[in-house]
DNA sequence: TTGTAGGCGTTATCAG
DNA sequence: CTGATAACGCCTACAA
């Protein structure tokens, strides 16, 4: 592999003008620049970004943690922040953590000691001792998918707790009573507690008693929505309506429901939340919960490259979340 | 940011044998071993990897260049190959050529310019000038869904004939004559137009004629199946059975169907390929060409790890695929 | 078991 | 506009 002082010899030059010529070709005569360019043709010379990374103290590289890339709705903001990266020259490398917090530190970890610029973050906790830690010592992060209002940190998120409520209430204004929620794990993600917040307080404001028995957490996962719904509707008093914490658990309530001889939506109503691509593409068709992945992830990126900057305070982005009515719900029966 | 030197002053040893506490801790006596991890500790001192990487000429990152993160189905040969190199303390960045050859092209200078120790590709063409490139060059690399059965080259896949062959003949056994193909372009998926053979050699095989007004090919998305079988169905004589070349399509063909009018399966039969997840949650449940995603990337990510190391000889891995029969597919009506 | 010293490929500073 | 040259942080013989 030829370097650059293959090159600078053979075109006749130091290294300082090849360089030169890689970084601003303007500044150098155009003669020696076509020069220097023929001899690295010749040498098939290929540019090490690393070396450059290592002197410059900036590897151009940033680090994008998610729970997991299975979850369209995190492959979405994934394809946000890597269309916003890609159109600056950067390249993101990608972590999942599949909703374990020791997962998340040892990412934070390696991908510092790999030097990433920065850091985009869904984080299962964003009170943890990773954050808390990456903000003391001033390293440039975002959070994704954030439930953090204020503070001393950069984040872009929805209003979880909103959207819970209006996921909610969408139900109560059908006649809904008992209605259940399929949540994921309080314990790996704060945005699942925060919806179930927002559902509870809402039963509340219409005088319907909360009942324990109505909430199921598991894993964010197809199979499980389909056991948790499972498990509601084979209890004593089952639901007629069921709020999602995401769509992936929708998809699979719809299925636990159907296995159970319900038929949709007129036994039961189902509501997601994130507005995946597919939502639409069921039967019947899903309400949800949209929020703006895409643009999350986007945004996120961009947040971060000013963090990165230091063109930036620390800003909380709370992007719009609205209720789409579709087909998975509709009145409570009788 | 502390470095090495300042951990070797403040222990009192020397740079080398710092370097020895991270890099071969068993050939340093213990007691030293406790001395310069306390002064580690003290400095807040943070290994720099791109500078080990800069000496040793290994980066311990590999780059994974897929059309698009948004498909399922690369999501999960993604996190094949995420799991497999996370093992391996590899990190992986993530591209996304959305099938567009000069993006494929972009990113593997890109990436080799940061130095990757390997590259695992899922390509538009393998028998592009960037593909011919990397061999020549002798860079380690293996090709992901390769439709590449030999060569000078590593890469792992199925065989798409014969998955398009059994997709068609399980139609055809179910006594449909008119069968339609929904496929993604073939100019830039070869996989697509490995599929379309196999579709029509079975078409043949079972006298039945090939109707070109039966092919649409389009973009791999949700919409370009759903446009694609909307196509089919407005046509004079419209097929009765239609073979999407991805669940992707046929997702979207099954929308594009109902919006027509029509009953699912009865009024039309749809089989897919890939086998993703959401294929068994969706109604009717999709039947379709398996093909194993997860265990695809992993292999292929091992392979990778042998082409680094240069202990194999190219290799062209065929998984195992197969058809799963599920309630999208129906006898012919009439 | 530990230290010395050279080198990895590039950029940046300063002259010229 | 171009050239010398000193970093950058770490690894690795080689020596002690």
């Amino acid at each position: 592999m030829s370097t650059m002082l293959d090159v600078a010899k053979l075109a006749g030059v130091s290294t300082a003008t090849v360089s030169r010529v890689i970084n601003s070709p303007e500044t150098v005569r155009v003669e020696t620049r076509e020069k220097v360019a023929r001899a690295m043709k010749i040498c098939r010379y290929k540019y090490n970004a690393l070396a450059r990374g290592f002197v410059t103290k900036k590897s151009n590289t940033i680090g994008l943690i998610i729970p997991t890339i299975n979850n369209p709705v995190f492959a979405e903001s994934t394809s946000g922040v890597q269309d916003y990266a890609d159109q600056r020259n950067i390249q993101v490398i990608l972590g999942n953590t599949y909703y374990r917090y020791e997962k998340e530190e040892s990412l934070v970890q390696t991908l510092r000691e790999k030097q990433v610029d920065g850091l985009l973050i869904t984080s299962t906790n964003p009170r943890s001792a990773v954050i808390k830690n990456l903000i003391d010592e001033g390293f440039p992060f975002v959070l994704l998918y954030s439930t953090i209002k204020k503070g001393v940190l950069s984040a872009v998120g929805i209003d979880n707790y909103q959207g819970g409520y209006q996921a909610t209430d969408h139900l109560v204004k059908l006649g809904h009573e008992r209605i259940g929620m399929a949540a994921g794990s309080f314990s790996i993600s704060d945005r699942s507690f925060q919806r179930w917040h927002g559902y509870r307080q809402c039963l509340k404001d219409h005088n319907i008693a909360y009942d324990r028995d109505l909430l199921v957490q598991s894993d964010y996962s197809l199979t499980g929505g389909r056991d948790s719904v499972k498990k509601m509707l084979s209890a004593t008093n089952p639901p007629t309506a069921v709020f999602c914490s995401n769509d992936y658990l929708a998809l699979g309530a719809m299925k636990g429901a159907r296995e159970l001889g319900y038929n949709l939506p007129e036994d039961l109503s189902i509501v997601g939340f994130d507005d995946v691509q597919i939502a639409s593409y069921v039967i019947p068709e899903l309400t949800t919960i949209r929020q703006p992945a895409y643009e999350m992830g986007k945004l996120g990126a961009e947040l971060l490259f000013q963090c990165i900057k230091k063109q930036t305070k620390p800003v909380q982005l709370m992007l719009e979340s609205s209720l789409i009515v579709r087909d998975s719900t509709t009145r409570a029966p009788g």
